[in-house]
DNA sequence: GTGAAAGCGCTAACAA
DNA sequence: TTGTTAGCGCTTTCAC
C-alpha cells in the first residue's frame, strides 16, 4: 500500500493525503481524520527511501567510532549513551547509523557521509583535548554534536559534556576532608579531554585545600584492570605511599582493589579507594568507607539530550553553537543511591 | 555533481554512465574508462537515496538490541562483533543501523523495518534457548542471521555460532586432567543458548571422565563481578567446597578471584580458577596455573563472516539455511597466545 | 554498444 | 481546502 493506492481508495489526491499525514495545517479536520483512519486500516507505511529522495533529508544520524577508542567506546558509557540517543531518534523517526572505522579513515568517513548525504548529522564521542575531528567536521559542514569537549580547539562547535572537573574536585575534596593528604589519581589517558579535566579537578581540590601536590601520585593510562593493579603495587612501594586512591573507572578500581588485597592492605582502614562509575553496591570499602559514583542513568539522559540538541539544530529550531555542561549525578555513599550527596554540592563547574 | 551532470559532461546518456559505473558488461572498455575517470575527477557520488528508491534495496543491515540484554550486549563481544560486521558492510557499500529497543518492542521494530524496507536484513544476537524473535523474523520474511543458536526453535534459520559446548568441555577436561574432581561452574544466564551449551559441555566432560556431578556446584546468573564474588563465598562455605572454578566471563572471574583473596585462599595452589575471555595476560593464576581464553579476534572474525553470509543470502548467492559452527580460538596458557592449544583439540563440536 | 523514456514513491511549488 | 504537476537522482526495460 503506497501513497497512490491510499489516495485512490480515499478518492483524494496524493498531495492531500500526504499533507493530512504529515500534519500540514491546510487540511480540514474531517479529511485528516478520514485519511489517518484509512492509513491505519490499510497499514500504510510511507517508503522512507522515497521520502528521503524527495526531501533530501536522510533521517539518520551517524555515530562514527574510531577503532582505537573501542576500549573506551564500547563500554557501558557508549551503551547507555546510545540507548538514550536511540530513544530520541526513534521518537522523531530518525535512525542511528553506527560506523566503526580505523582512525585514519574517520575523516574520509565523515566526508563521504556528507557528500552522499547518508546522514543528516553526526555525534562524535570521547574527544581528545585537541581533536582533529572537530576541525574536519567544521570544514565539512555537516551538523554535529560532540559528547564531551575538545579544549584546545579554536572552532566553535556544539557539545554536551559532563562536568568532570567538578566531579573529580568533589571526590578529591571528600578524601581531603576525610583526612587524606597523599591522594593518588589513577586517571584515564590524558590526551582525552575528560581525563585532562578530571586531573584538573583533582589538582584544584588539592590547591584549594592547601594540600601539596606530588606529581608522582598521578598516573594515566587506558582504564584497564591491569593498570589499576600495577599502579597500586608501584605506588605503595614509594617511601611515602598514598593513603587514598581516586580512580577513573570501575575496571581500574577493581584492579586497584585486588592489588591492595595482594599487598594485604586493609581497604577503608589503611587506605581509601574512591572511584567514578556505577553499580558499585558490593564494592563498598569494608562497609564504612564510601565509594563515589556517577550513575549510568545520567549517561542515558545525556544521550537523549544530545540527540535532541542535534535534531533541533538540524531542524533549524536552535542556533548553534549549543553548549551544555551537565553535572554528573554524584553519589557519595556505599551504593548507588537516589541522588546527589547534599554536603558536596558547593562550587561551580568548569 | 549528479548522474545527469556527469553524463552531460561526457556527452553520454545517463544510462551508459550508470552502466559503466556499475560494471554492466555491455559497455565498451573505452567508454568505461572515460566514465570512471571523469567520475573520479568530478568527485561524483551517487545519491544513495535515489539508488535505494530505484532499486528497492535499503543497503543497510539492522542490528536490533533488546534493552534487557544491554549488559551482555554492549560488552566487548558486541563491540568486536560489530566492528567485524562493519568491515564487511563497508566493503559492500552497506550501512549498519543500530536500534536499541525495549524487549516488548523488538517485534514491532522488526515488523516496521520490514514494512518500510529500511533494512535488507537483520542480525540477531545472543538468542535464548527458545527465542521468540526467530519465529517473528521467520514470519516477517526479512532475511536474518542469528549470531548464536536457539536450540528449542522449530524453525529453520541462518546462524553462525561459536562452539561453546566444546570450549567448555575442553576447559573442564583440562581441570579434570589437572586432578580436580569438584569443579564449580559460574555460568551466564542459562535461558541464553550459549550458556546452556556451556553447561552441557561442562557436564559432558564430567560424564566422559567419570567425575560425579554435584548440581550444587553450578550457578548461573548475569555475568557480573558481584555474581562471581558471591558465588565463590557461598560455594567455599560448603562442607565439600570446590577445588576449581570455571567461569564464563572476565567480570565474573575477577569477582571470583577477589572472593578467593578475601577468603585467604591461595589461587593456583588450593584452588584453580579458569575463565573464558580475553586480555587475561596479567590474570594468570599465580604464574603457574593456566587460564583458558577465547580471544577477541575470533569474535571480530565471526562478525565479518556473519555479515558476509547475510549479504550473500540477500544477494541470492547462497541458499538458506546457512549454518556455521566455529571453533573458538582456545588458549590454554598464562596469556593470550597465538593459537589453539595443541593438546586439547580432540573431540567433535556440538 | 548506446540511448530514450518510464518509473521507483514521495514532496512541494503553484494553481484553482 | 484541494488538486495538478514537476521534480528528487537513480535504474531498467525496450528500442535502435
Amino acid at each position: 500500500m503506497n501513497l497512490k493506492n491510499l489516495s485512490d481508495v480515499l478518492g483524494l489526491s496524493q498531495t492531500t493525503v500526504s499533507r493530512a499525514l504529515n500534519g500540514y495545517p491546510e487540511v480540514s479536520e474531517l479529511t485528516r481524520r478520514r485519511v489517518i483512519e484509512a492509513a491505519q486500516r490499510y497499514g500504510y507505511r510511507p517508503n522512507p527511501h522515497a521520502t528521503r529522495l524527495a526531501t533530501g533529508r536522510a533521517m539518520a544520524i551517524g555515530h562514527v567510532i574510531p577503532m582505537s577508542s573501542q576500549n573506551s567506546v564500547m563500554n557501558p558509557i557508549f551503551a547507555d549513551f546510545a540507548a538514550g540517543a536511540n530513544e530520541t531518534y526513534a521518537r522523531h523517526g530518525y535512525e542511528m547509523t553506527l560506523s566503526i572505522v580505523r582512525d585514519e579513515e574517520v575523516e574520509n568517513k565523515y566526508r563521504s557521509m556528507a557528500e552522499t548525504g547518508s546522514v543528516d548529522g553526526i555525534i562524535a564521542s570521547s574527544p581528545m583535548i585537541s581533536d582533529p575531528r572537530i576541525e574536519v567536521l567544521n570544514r565539512i559542514g555537516l551538523p554535529f554534536l560532540v559528547h564531551g569537549r575538545s579544549s584546545a580547539t579554536g572552532y566553535e562547535y556544539n557539545w554536551l559534556d559532563i562536568n568532570n572537573f567538578r566531579a573529580f574536585r568533589v571526590a578529591t575534596e571528600f578524601l581531603i576532608h576525610s583526612g587524606h593528604r597523599r591522594i593518588a589519581l589513577l586517571n584515564g589517558p590524558e590526551q582525552l579531554d575528560f581525563a585532562f579535566r578530571r586531573r584538573r579537578g583533582y589538582l584544584d581540590a588539592l590547591r584549594r585545600n592547601g594540600v601539596g601536590h606530588d606529581p608522582g601520585l598521578v598516573r594515566s593510562s587506558e582504564m584497564t584492570e591491569p593498570f589499576g593493579h600495577e599502579s597500586v603495587i608501584e605506588l605503595m612501594r614509594l617511601e611515602e605511599p598514598p593513603t587514598a586512591f581516586l580512580t577513573a573507572s570501575i575496571l581500574t578500581a577493581i584492579g586497584a582493589r585486588r592489588a591492595l588485597h595482594d599487598l594485604n592492605i586493609l581497604l577503608g582502614t589503611e587506605v581509601s579507594l574512591v572511584t567514578h562509575d556505577d553499580s558499585l553496591d558490593y564494592f563498598g570499602n569494608s562497609g564504612t568507607e564510601p565509594v563515589f559514583t556517577s550513575v549510568r542513568s545520567s549517561i542515558r539522559a545525556a544521550g537523549r539530550r544530545s540527540a535532541q540538541i542535534l535534531l533541533d539544530i538540524i531542524l533549524g529550531q536552535r542556533e548553534p553553537p549549543v553548549t551544555e555542561l551537565w553535572e554528573a549525578e554524584l553519589v557519595i555513599g556505599k551504593s548507588t543511591g537516589p541522588g546527589p550527596h547534599a554536603g558536596w554540592s558547593a562550587g561551580t563547574g568548569q
